[in-house]
RNA sequence: GGACGGUUACCCAAGUGGCCAAAGGGGUCUGACUGUAAAUCAGAUGGCGAAUGCCUUCGGAGGUUCGAAUCCUCCACCGUCCA
């Protein structure tokens, strides 16, 4: 149960007891659990913030279990008006499928591909019928969704609750019947789908409710805010290893607990090892946090990439010396440093690095550079800020 | 169907005729310091220009005005309430 979020023990206590119960029962059946966890790929850009539940997914595959990740692909195509980080634009099926290979390609760096059930939820969505959802919105009351935190808020606050937003709980909820599954892994966004939706339309129709399993939300590099693409504070998967690495070292030290709950492939005990040494001062915490960097990058990078990125790190933040490859320019006569720095890429405009000169920021083989329009001196290392390189020949 | 209200920069959000390239917060960037791209402190954050400055931006299109994010008209999208 590590890095869930239940929000109440009691909670928390019913699903752990559960969950025992149901192993025991599959395992006098001979069989596996069966545990999804749906995705819906509005976007084909993740952050490691996606790869949450597919890493507690990969932990019941690691022991055995049937995992199945299930495209949304029949809910993609609306689109959830409460999610402000998606377009609210509706895709076409082409966009979606398109989206759900890439996705797919990029969550199969967390979990197993030979292992996983792959899943899309059109194939029973679109043969409902009107009647069958009147018969499953039958099991629901208004003021069950009402009581849903989310509802609740967005009520109280008079902003709008679409009514198609409770069909996403059933369709949802219909989704973990159709696939029989045991066990559901989500956000703590997910709650009402999974504890009372899915739970209550599985049992209404003759199932085993599924047990949810509730995952924490993962801060993004100020350590506070959810981690989000819009809100920039995001670490992409689609990076390089150095980037990866250098972005999990810019994430407060205070965010680590929940980053090796939640990101790594460290058991409870291990992280709670790590804790432990770092409470009694006998472990740095620039030096935990090293470990997280490395484990996180590993995972999506390969342990060889990981280390050389950290390396790197060291040599260039820790050292003070140049990383290993810096890009080539070719000097032109007759360019000046702000023309070099736009021509270079350095920066993306020349205010950008007008702005960089005056807050001493541009460097050539150390030596702070002050004139923007100054020829450009003479052949050497040209930095921006901390982390951009440009290695400046003839 | 009716009555109101909203649409502002990467995100949230002020601004209701000139002092608005537009408060504040967040994010991001830079510098100092350091234990790290942590914490803390300081600064920056549309583009072009050496610079007084100029150009583009406040949902879209027109209009009023010496002057508009601010007023008017139409359009689009969105919300709340009444029925």
């Amino acid at each position: 149960m590590q890095g869930t979020d239940y929000g109440d023990e009691e909670l928390k206590k019913a699903m752990g007891d559960e969950l025992r119960e149901r192993l025991i029962e599959a395992q006098s059946e001979d069989r596996p659990l069966r545990v999804y966890c749906g995705y819906d790929p509005r976007t084909a850009d993740l952050h490691i913030g996606h790869t949450i539940t597919m890493r507690k997914l990969r932990q019941f595959q690691d022991l055995g279990h049937q995992v199945i990740f299930l495209v949304g692909t029949y809910t993609s195509l609306i689109g959830d008006p409460s999610d402000k980080d998606k377009l609210r634009k509706t895709l076409t099926l082409d966009e979606v499928e398109k989206n759900a290979e890439t996705y797919a390609h990029q969550a199969f760096r967390v979990l197993e591909r030979t292992k996983t059930l792959v899943e899309y939820n059109d194939k029973w969505l679109a043969e409902l019928t009107l009647k069958d959802l009147i018969e499953f919105a039958s099991n629901f009351t208004i003021q069950q969704f009402l009581t849903r935190e989310n509802f609740k808020l967005r009520f109280n606050k008079k902003e709008a609750i679409y009514l198609h937003e409770t069909f996403y709980s059933i369709m949802q909820a219909y989704d973990a019947y159709k696939l029989k599954a045991d066990v559901q892994v989500g956000g703590t966004d997910q709650l009402f789908n999974i504890i009372t939706a899915a739970r209550k339309l599985m049992t209404a129709l003759g199932e085993k409710p599924n047990i949810g399993i509730i995952m924490g939300i993962l801060p993004g590099t100020d350590g506070e805010v959810r981690m989000s693409k819009s809100l920039g504070n995001h670490i992409p998967l689609n990076t390089d290893a150095e980037d990866m690495y250098g972005k999990v070292m810019s994430v407060p030290d205070k965010a680590m607990p929940l980053f090796m709950r939640l990101v790594t492939r460290w058991t409870a005990s291990e992280v709670e090892q790590i804790e432990i040494t770092l409470g009694d001062g006998s472990l740095h915490p620039r030096d935990a946090k090293m470990n997280v960097a490395r484990e996180i990058t590993a995972i999506f990078y390969g342990e060889e990439a990981s280390e050389k990125a950290e390396g790197e790190f060291v040599a260039v933040f820790q050292k003070g010396e140049l990383p290993d490859d810096i890009a080539d320019f070719k000097l032109q006569a007759g360019q000046t440093i702000l023309d070099v720095l736009v021509a270079g890429n350095l920066v993306t405009s020349k205010s950008e690095g007008r702005r960089l000169i005056k807050q001493n920021g541009i460097r050539l083989d150390g030596e702070t550079l002050t004139d923007a329009n100054q020829i450009f001196p003479h052949n050497g290392v040209l930095q921006a800020g901390k982390r951009r390189f440009l290695r400046v020949v003839e």
